[in-house]
DNA sequence: CACACTTTGTAATATTATTACAGAAAAGCG
DNA sequence: CGCTTTTCTGTAATAATATTACAAAGTGTG
């Protein structure tokens, strides 16, 4: 999603330069853009103070065809919920801001992500797991969280799956891949030199090498199977947020294909482990 | 968001009960949901081999006050890009589906929780966390690997944090509480014993128990600050997806109501930490 | 203050949607 | 099976809505 897709923003944004009837318009779309989504253009130019015509006008000016257009882009800008541009907290903000900004910075990553899937690559990371002899996920800092989660779902699937962060163990474990055994590496930036390198000592095996990255990292270089995961962050100036959020999503839906490879007589079996866990919680009220 | 929303889920789902016309209608509308948002009551009437009148009383039988109104409604569910009602995923699922309505719960679940922020309980959260003298993060399954997101995120506060999943560790950490110290429980039902206890210990002690669950669950009692996390999602069948997406946004929202709270002569000293990775990097290209 | 230029509104026109009605198709019934 | 009743669907008239062309008012500049 491009930045400045959001319509009100957009407007909000050039409200300074636009003239008298122009921003009257503006005001009143602001004032209640749920009420404008349902109005006609006469009764929007009455509650503005202008004329049909400067609406109209308004309307092209951001670039709609024309006021119909324009209600169809504002809903559309309404429903996905996602008021600021300005995505990054401010000192300025409050409690009654910033949390909605991360919500939707979350929630925009998630449905950029979505509009792009690498089913392809998806696909073939499916595969590589449900036939793995091993399973081995390995990711640092933030993503050491994401391989956490990770190990906790595909333990499930009837195969030693595990996690590791420690820069040595993944070197020697890399080492150790034979013919079935699937490195699975997570990385934001996919420039982890510890990674990279791991990486690369497990290509050289017989092992197969699946990373969730970003494209064309040097990560992505060392791998058989790349999934991309393209969310745009300041990494230099906050943490990864987005991102894992992506990259955890991505891994359920390794993990439901998974499932799904595994077929419907499967299901009794992840039950079974599910029910394990039942006389360690208080019943329900 | 409720079940049903979704008009175009709407019209799949009241496909079969529909007459010649309206099917047909239907059927143009969910051919290309996106193109019809865009034309006008002639074209899409064209599209459909039908008459005018009859794409009128479509809409009107879905509950729009007629066409345009309908295509505002249309483009609102567009936009909101929740294609699924039926968010399970079943066996009949392909490639093409499953990822899509994977996405599309993490999606939901963001907007639901966004819509309900428990915004008093995460200020007093904030609160404490920001005076802590030390600060354990305690979760157990899922809800370990949230814990240790949580704990890479704030040690960077200048605070002793830690997380912990060994049973013992936690009830004697607990027991070992005391001003100052927050401990912070992470449970999606809220109804592990061994959570629900260490709770209890520390609750016992000088320490402020704070917890990240599901409102009115055993935890949710024992802890002095309660942040509701009521994702629905049936646990017992499914492991828990989205909440833990959720949970890991509000702590990003604990995370930068810290920030804030430290104020702006602290960001120095974020960046020296982020700046300690640049020699870890391969540079970008 | 006259000129060019921008902004705004009026009124005519064009587009688009809705309604009323009538004919066609389907369903119910003896 | 044929008649009646009901439901469905399209035609054509009407109404609502948006757009355009143009002229008047306003604004700034030499």
């Amino acid at each position: 999603m491009t930045i400045g897709s959001n319509l009100l923003a957009v407007i909000e944004r050039q409200l300074p330069e636009l003239n008298k009837s122009e921003s009257k318009v503006a005001d009143a779309i602001l004032r209640n853009p749920e009420a404008t989504t349902r109005s006609s253009i006469a009764s929007l130019a009455a509650q503005a103070g202008v004329s049909e015509p400067s609406v109209n006008r308004f309307c092209k000016k951001f670039g709609a065809s024309g006021f119909p257009d324009f209600k169809l882009r504002l809903a559309r800008s309404l429903a996905s919920g996602v008021r600021y541009v300005s995505r990054a907290v401010e000192f300025s903000d409050d409690i009654n801001t910033f949390p909605r900004k991360l919500f939707d910075n979350a929630i925009n990553a998630l449905m950029t992500a979505r509009e792009d899937l690498p089913l392809a690559a998806i696909e073939r990371a499916v595969d590589h797991i449900a036939q793995a002899r091993r399973v081995f996920f390995f990711g640092l800092g933030t993503s050491a969280a994401v391989a956490r989660d990770a190990e906790h779902k595909f333990f499930r699937f009837n195969v030693p799956v595990s996690t590791h962060e420690d820069a040595m163990m993944l070197r020697m474990l890399s080492a150790s891949g034979g013919v079935g055994d699937v490195f699975f590496f997570i990385s934001h930036t996919g420039r982890t030199r510890v990674l990279v390198e791991a990486a690369q000592i497990a290509k050289n095996t017989e092992a197969t090498v699946v990373s969730l990255t970003h494209e064309g990292s040097p990560l992505a270089a060392q791998s058989h199977c790349c999934i991309n995961v393209d969310v745009e962050e300041d990494t230099d100036q906050y943490l990864p947020m987005t991102s894992r959020l992506v990259q955890l999503v991505i891994l359920d839906v390794l993990a439901a294909g998974v499932t799904l490879r595994r077929g419907e007589s499967f299901t009794p079996y992840l039950a079974r482990i599910k029910d394990s866990l039942k006389d360690t919680r208080f019943p329900p009220s």
